[in-house]
DNA sequence: GGCAAGATCATTCTTTTGGGTGACGCATCG
DNA sequence: CGATGCGTCACCCAAAAGAATGATCTTGCC
């Protein structure tokens, strides 16, 4: 094949295209001319569907979903874990810090043993603090004792 | 007023309508014929905006509006003043329904007679109950029993 | 300085608890 | 029917807890 062979093929080629194109042009000129009406209301179809569309849209209220959303709810303290101690009754009880202490470890579950030695102090002392923790608590037996103390909030 | 007089009123009041329906007719008539194309085009035009409408309601996804509406929730008795035996572990440890009969009445700071006289059995055998349960929950003492028993969520 | 409160310790005595063992009755289950 | 689990009860012994009383020491306060 010759370079003139390929200018041949490409330049037949251009006028095929073009020569299409136009036939393409009339006939959509007839088109318009003859179906001028139909492509009109078409027209305005297209038209009106898209307004009435967008208006569908836009106007509408919107159409409300209720859909639960688990939402994270932070547990207030003092459910949870925390503890406060009520002093005021503490105070009205007359109950030392040092018998707060020893009324937590009983409710530990420790023995007056125990306690003794993890508070370096002999077992009569403990025994002491003890026996006056149930006066002030008007308790007669440990359990009791630890019972009240959790109900009036002086331990956790 | 006589019948007659009456009759005239009505046949004129008839005939006037009668004629004004006409007269609207003929200029519908005219109307139609000289508009054709601007009615077609506006019926076109009106059926396919209510055809859009129609679509843009019914084809598109409901548009969702997130609204986040705080709601009342009732706080779960667990958390609140219910409590719940962990079975499981009751079960694991093999504690029996007397057992934990018996821890509760411990945990209220009951003395093994007193537990006795309001289950009506022999002190005996709350001390054998008591013992049992020593073993179970690995304690050696009543306040070590009954503190492993609310770590353990076996009594309230 | 002296008083009151709080913490410490001891001694004595009683009560409660806890450990160990054995036994009986009653269901349930294989 | 025998085994097993549960609830019941008894007896003995040891350990722990509780009651009562008295004493010392420190600290804070008037």
């Amino acid at each position: 094949m010759t370079r003139s062979t390929v200018l041949h093929v490409l330049v037949f080629g251009a006028l095929g295209g073009v020569l299409i194109a136009a036939l393409k042009w009339l006939e959509y000129r007839w088109l318009v001319a003859t179906h001028a009406t139909e492509l009109y209301a078409g027209a305005v179809a297209i038209l009106f569907a898209a307004i009435g569309l967008v208006l569908g849209r836009k106007l509408t209220r919107p159409q409300i979903e209720i859909r639960e959303i688990p939402v994270e709810v932070p547990i207030p303290m003092a459910a949870a874990a925390g503890f406060t101690r009520d002093e005021q009754r503490q105070a009205q009880l007359g109950l030392t810090a040092r018998e707060i202490d020893m009324l937590e470890q009983m409710a530990a579950g420790l023995s007056n043993r125990e306690i003794a030695a993890r508070s370096f102090v002999s077992e009569n002392t403990v025994k002491t603090h003890v026996s006056r923790i149930y006066e002030k608590l008007d308790a007669r037996r440990r359990t009791q004792a630890v019972q009240r103390a959790r109900e009036w909030r002086l331990i956790a």
